[in-house]
RNA sequence: GGGCGCGUAGCUCAGCGGGAGAGCACUGCCUUCACACGGCAGGGGUCGCUGGUUCAAUCCCAGCCGCGCCCA
């Protein structure tokens, strides 16, 4: 093999080890007949690009995969775009209408004259963009490394997953689930659809409340005034409401206020939504334009009138806005169409505080400051909109849903988001599913010339059924209404694995294992999942649900365009690798904390890599290499012993981190092997070895490191796929690729324990000779020598079996065992022994006299803490012993250490 | 208003009843034959504040202060 280059550059080695794992089949499953682990991926919407919270989603799911796969599951990871009904048709819709192409939906009002594109041809435009545009993100998963099976890629509109859509709303149709209702709902005046509650985000806007005065019928003077954010809704006005106990108010209830400008009796009734604290204590009724109306007006039988178009403008020319009015000398029904109809909501709401003003009914404006509800991807002020929508009755859906979690057959990690989870499953409310675009699973439902509905499965099914119905063939329409996205998302589990085909995949992979997401969504979709699965495969779909963090910017603010601070993980990538990228996401996926990324942060992963990479080019060097039959619990040098040792200790170590979504430990632990025992201590008591001429020595230690390098790739490889395979093609047992490579199980090796502490023991010793050295400034380069005194017996043995290392790390020239100290040496404590540097001409006596004090001034602060605790009976008898014991053993070896310092001391001063 | 969470080294964060930790940043020394994307050593914290429980509190409890998110 050709020596490795001195850093690893990942750009060329992704692609081309990418392609090997999948050109190998190394990501399909149903590679072994060994038990499953499956993760269906959250499906990125088909317009979306890779942004950091997709990287860590999928880096998440990517390792978990990769160590099961490792571990000899089955492994499926099922991978999928949904088809994000609003945002494609929002799109596509936006190209076409560059070119001057308009949506010829029938709802328009205004007849410019524009080019206009029917449904089916609108659909073939989307589905042209689709396969042009569709996969960007699936390619960019790909560069992160994503071992999804794409073999099995699935598209929320396929024919199979479309199919399992129809059979599900057709069963809960039958069974009462699904149902059409007339309510109020949140309506989006641009994109003229119905969305659901979800869909809406509430904003904090300055605004004011208006004061008006509405005038009692058949009394002068009297007026009851009424406040509202929202004056031009008042066109609607169809009642006044008052609290039951109000006594201001109580002579007027079941009599009429006149409603100004429209003429209209409103029936003044009696409601506790109404709150006395607030201003006058009434509360003018709208119905048909805001849910806590909407409610009253059903309490208090006020009807409803509306006044806006699909657009949100003044729609008011009709029978029912003139029902109940009068022209009077407060409004005028057909004068107030003249005025009003046709206008912008906000354009109304001028005129209509304007006219108020006028009229001598407007009491007073107050600034109010409140929240107003805008569309998640229109951003216009959604209308409260009375129509006729599909509803899915969630409340039903919602029981076993919330039963499953709470007896644990699906588990939250970390365990606190199940109370997100209930407390939305415990209130929810009927599940809007209806939505006025055309890209999306057209709702399978046919009306007959009366209206009669037909819901079946295909249009053939729905004209037989209304045969029945009418005794004869008549014509039907299908509902033009498409469904929610989420509706088909909700049967992702399932519908990706055949369902409802009863495939061998839905046999073998459902329920699957883990649902890894962001927290944002539990609403969106894990609840939708939850209810769905339970529903129609009588199973939950997953047994854990790992809920990760948002990733924010480095000062902890969300990323967004609009801010600027968004931080794109592909040119991450481009410039420190994806495996860079993907360590310092898992490394900082800690439970219930949100990720603030630095690229400092990035820059850190990408040279542990290089580091790894240098610690092969080591053992490349030194002709490292594991044997095929090596046995690590057969080495005999101390040094081997202790890092296999180390091996099994962090093999379990990530292990168990990993078992309980600790991806923070598991990446620390093997980052913490790696460098600073494997690099930083392994490596550099080898070279001695490697370098000296004890050939079974030398033998050993070559396959030991060979062997350590093995198991660090193996472990390393769920966190840093490319640049261990790559390691592996030529460290590797030869036997495969590492993606295939067993995963080493805690009992893979022995831990030693009196070679660990051998071991330790070298480290302090040459760690306090460093200290000394660079405290008193002896130049680096500078072999000193040293004298041990006061060793016992396994001291001076270890000291034997580890001269080379301790003589070449600390920079000595010899240690002397037992031999006289001359005077102005430096001496320092290691355990029960002194260790002596004789540096009387290179040191300053006054620094060593300082650095003495200084640590014997530390010590006596330990002691007296020590003593304190110990001189209290009530520590020593009701603290546990081994607890004391401990105390009084620090206490011990703490006195040990000064005495011997202060001795060093006093010998400092004589010379 | 309801719910969840956070305040630990300059920064980002682990830890969580008995000796304050990591990474980055910082300081000094070192171009030593794996690596300067490096090595060695070092400085730096009244663990938000106030009470309580306990032999013992950064850790448990209560209150307060500050910050964030979700829902209405």
């Amino acid at each position: 093999m050709t020596t490795l280059e001195k850093t690893y550059s990942p750009a060329e080695i992704e692609a081309r080890l990418y392609q090997r794992w999948e050109d190998s089949g190394a990501f399909a499953c149903g590679r072994t007949d060994n038990a499953t682990y499956t993760i269906v991926i959250p499906p990125p919407n088909v317009t979306g690009s890779l942004h950091m919270g997709h990287a860590l989603n999928n880096t998440l799911q990517d390792l978990l995969i990769r160590w099961k796969r490792m571990q000899g599951y089955d492994v499926l990871w099922q991978p999928g775009t949904d088809h994000a009904g609003i945002a494609t048709q929002m799109v596509v819709e936006r190209q076409l209408g560059e070119q001057g192409i308009v949506l010829d939906r029938g709802r328009r009002l205004d007849d410019r004259n524009e080019n206009l594109i029917g449904r089916e041809d609108f659909l073939d435009k989307v589905w042209e963009w689709k396969e042009e545009s569709g996969g960007t993100i699936i390619n960019q998963l790909k560069r992160l490394g994503a071992s999804c099976d794409w073999s099995r890629e699935r598209f929320t509109m396929d024919e199979g997953l479309s199919r399992a859509v129809l059979k599900v709303f057709v069963e809960l149709h039958k069974q009462g689930l699904i149902y059409k209702d007339q309510r109020l709902v949140n309506w989006d005046p641009k994109l003229h659809t119905a969305i659901s509650d979800l869909e809406v985000v509430q904003k904090e806007v300055d605004g004011n409340l208006w004061y008006f005065r509405y005038p009692i019928e058949g009394e002068k003077d009297r007026f009851v005034t009424v406040a509202t954010t929202r004056p031009e809704t008042m066109l609607g006005d169809t009642g006044v409401a008052v609290h039951p106990d109000d006594e201001r108010w109580a002579d007027v209830i079941g009599r009429n206020a006149i409603l100004p400008i429209v003429g209209r009796k409103l029936k003044i009734v009696a409601d506790e939504y109404a709150d006395p604290e607030q201003g006058s204590g009434a509360v003018k009724i709208t119905p048909a334009h805001d849910f806590n109306d909407f409610e009253v007006g059903k309490r208090g039988d006020l009807g409803t009138i509306n006044v806006f178009d699909a657009s949100a403008n003044v729609a008011i020319d009709s029978d029912e806005f003139r029902a109940d009015t009068a022209a009077d000398e407060w409004g005028d029904p057909d004068a107030a169409i003249a005025k009003y109809n046709g206008l912008d909501r906000f354009e109304a709401r001028k005129l209509v505080v304007a006219e108020m003003e006028e009229r001598g009914l407007l009491d007073r404006i107050e600034p109010h400051r409140h929240t107003v509800p805008y569309g998640d991807r229109s951003d216009v002020v959604i209308e409260p909109w009375l129509t006729d929508q599909w509803y899915v009755d969630a409340a039903t859906l919602a029981k076993p849903a919330v039963e499953a979690v709470e007896q644990g057959r699906t588990r939250f990690v970390p365990e606190n988001w199940s109370k997100t989870y209930f407390e939305w499953l415990r209130n929810i409310q009927p599940w809007c599913i209806s939505r006025q675009l055309w890209w999306g699973h057209q709702i399978p439902a046919w009306y007959g010339p009366d209206g009669e509905v037909f819901v079946a499965e295909s249009e053939q099914a729905a004209a037989e059924a209304a045969r029945t119905h009418y005794g004869n063939d008549v014509k039907l329409v299908r509902d033009p209404d498409v469904l929610d996205t989420w509706f088909s998302s909700a049967l992702w589990p399932f519908s990706t694995l055949g369902w409802p085909d009863e495939t061998p995949e839905l046999a073998r992979y459902y329920p699957t294992s883990t649902l890894v997401t962001g927290f944002d969504i539990i609403f969106f979709w894990v609840a939708r999942m939850m209810m769905a699965g339970i529903h129609f495969m009588d199973e939950v779909p997953f047994s854990d649900v790992y809920i990760h963090a948002l990733v924010r910017d480095e000062k902890g603010a969300k990323m967004s365009k609009s801010k600027g601070n968004v931080m794109d993980p592909l040119e991450l990538i481009d410039e420190f690798g994806a495996d860079a990228l993907r360590f310092t996401l898992t490394a900082m996926a800690a439970m219930g904390r949100d990720i603030k990324l630095a690229t400092s942060r990035v820059q850190g992963y990408r040279n542990f890599g290089t580091k790894l990479w240098n610690a092969a080019r080591f053992c490349q060097m030194n002709e490292c290499a594991a044997p095929a039959d090596f046995d690590p619990a057969a080495v005999k040098l101390t040094l081997n012993k202790w890092i296999v040792g180390g091996v099994a200790e962090t093999a379990g170590n990530v292990h168990t981190a990993l078992e309980e979504y600790k991806f923070d430990q598991a990446a620390g632990g093997i980052y913490q092997f790696t460098w600073h025992t494997f690099c930083d201590w392994y490596v550099e008591f080898a070279k001695p070895v490697l370098q000296g001429d004890d050939e079974a020595a030398k033998a050993e230690t070559r396959a030991t490191a060979g062997w350590v390098l093995q198991q660090v790739l193996k472990i390393l490889h769920p966190f840093m796929p490319f640049i261990t395979e790559e390691l592996w093609e030529s460290f590797g047992d030869g036997d495969g690729m590492l993606i295939h490579a067993a995963w080493p199980a805690a009992d893979i090796a022995p831990v030693d324990e009196a070679s660990k502490a051998e071991l330790d023991w070298a480290v302090r010793l040459i760690s306090e000779v460093r200290t000394v050295r660079n405290e008193l400034n002896v130049p680096a380069g500078a072999k000193i020598p040293a004298i041990l005194r006061g060793a016992s017996d396994e001291t001076k043995a270890r000291l034997e079996r580890n001269r080379d290392q301790v003589l070449r790390l600390a920079r000595l020239g010899d240690i002397a065992v037992d031999a006289d100290v001359p005077s102005g040496a430096v001496q320092t404590v290691i355990d029960e022994a002194t260790l002596a540097l004789p540096l009387a001409d290179v040191i300053d006596l006054d620094a060593e006299r300082a650095r003495l004090s200084k640590e014997i001034e530390k010590l006596d602060k330990e002691i007296t803490g020590y003593d304190k605790k110990l001189a209290n009976e009530n520590f020593t008898s009701k603290a546990p012993e081994e607890v004391v014991e401990e105390q009084r053993t620090r206490r011990a070896d703490a006195a040990e250490t000064r005495a011997k310092l202060e001795s060093a001391l006093e010998r400092l001063k004589a010379a």
